[in-house]
DNA sequence: TACCGACCTAGAGCAGCTTCAGGTCAAGTG
DNA sequence: CACTTGACCTGAAGCTGCTCTAGGTCGGTA
């Protein structure tokens, strides 16, 4: 009696995690003798930054490579870092449109501002 | 002969436009004598306006509601600026999340650095 | 006339969840 | 002690939003 506690937590439903964890996109959560899964630590850590990154726009593929290379240990640190310094930059991207449309969209609103004459 | 450039302007796939414009998401487009599509101006202006909606992660389903209303006139005008409103706000919800990913990773980063030493 | 490139449609395929059907188990209730 | 309830489990079907494929049309060039 955890997963929906933890899945609040972390901002992911209880079925994404569960298939985040059947596809390998996460590591594979231990089980209690009731088949239930136990959250540890490094288990919400790791959701945590999946759904960080899966809100911002992240792949699953590429979260999958991200947990084989987690499973491949510390030999591949540093491509492990390789990827969540790309996706760093990816987030500039993203700025970038957040932005664009804000503008955009400032400049609708005005244009709706004219039309109805300012009364919202 | 005009679809792909004028699909690459607005940064949506042909594709994409052809769906769109099936599924009702835009308003329709007018047709040559070749059955080809011509864009005008305003086709142009709403392809871009829905790039950008989609982008920062409108559905469709609001996408189309807003082409319907459109459809409707300018009766319907002062709910179509609520929509584009509702719109901004989600935007400072992702920029939020964008924010908050940013933070995660420069701090997973700053681990690798101690991990690896800062050799990159 | 034959081919090429850009367009067209309908429909299948794919990613990333999300929902559903059917079942287990532990705890509380009469 | 049987029974219900609620939170979990699994496998599989369903949904959204494209994306790709197959098969075809049309206008221009060699």
């Amino acid at each position: 009696m955890r997963i929906a506690e933890e899945a609040a937590k972390c901002s992911l439903s209880v079925d994404t995690i569960r298939y985040y964890e059947k596809a390998g996109i996460c590591p594979s959560i231990e089980r209690g003798p009731d088949g239930n899964r136990r959250f540890s630590p490094e288990n919400l850590d790791w959701l945590n930054l999946l759904a960080a990154l899966r809100e911002t726009g992240m792949p699953t593929k590429k979260m999958k490579y991200f947990a084989d290379l987690y499973r491949q240990g510390d030999a591949k640190a540093a491509e492990r870092k390789k990827v969540l310094k790309q996706h760093e930059m990816h987030l500039d991207l993203q700025q970038a449109r957040l932005t664009k449309c804000k503008a955009l969209l400032r400049h609708k609103l005005a244009l709706y501002d004219q039309i109805l004459g300012v009364k919202t």
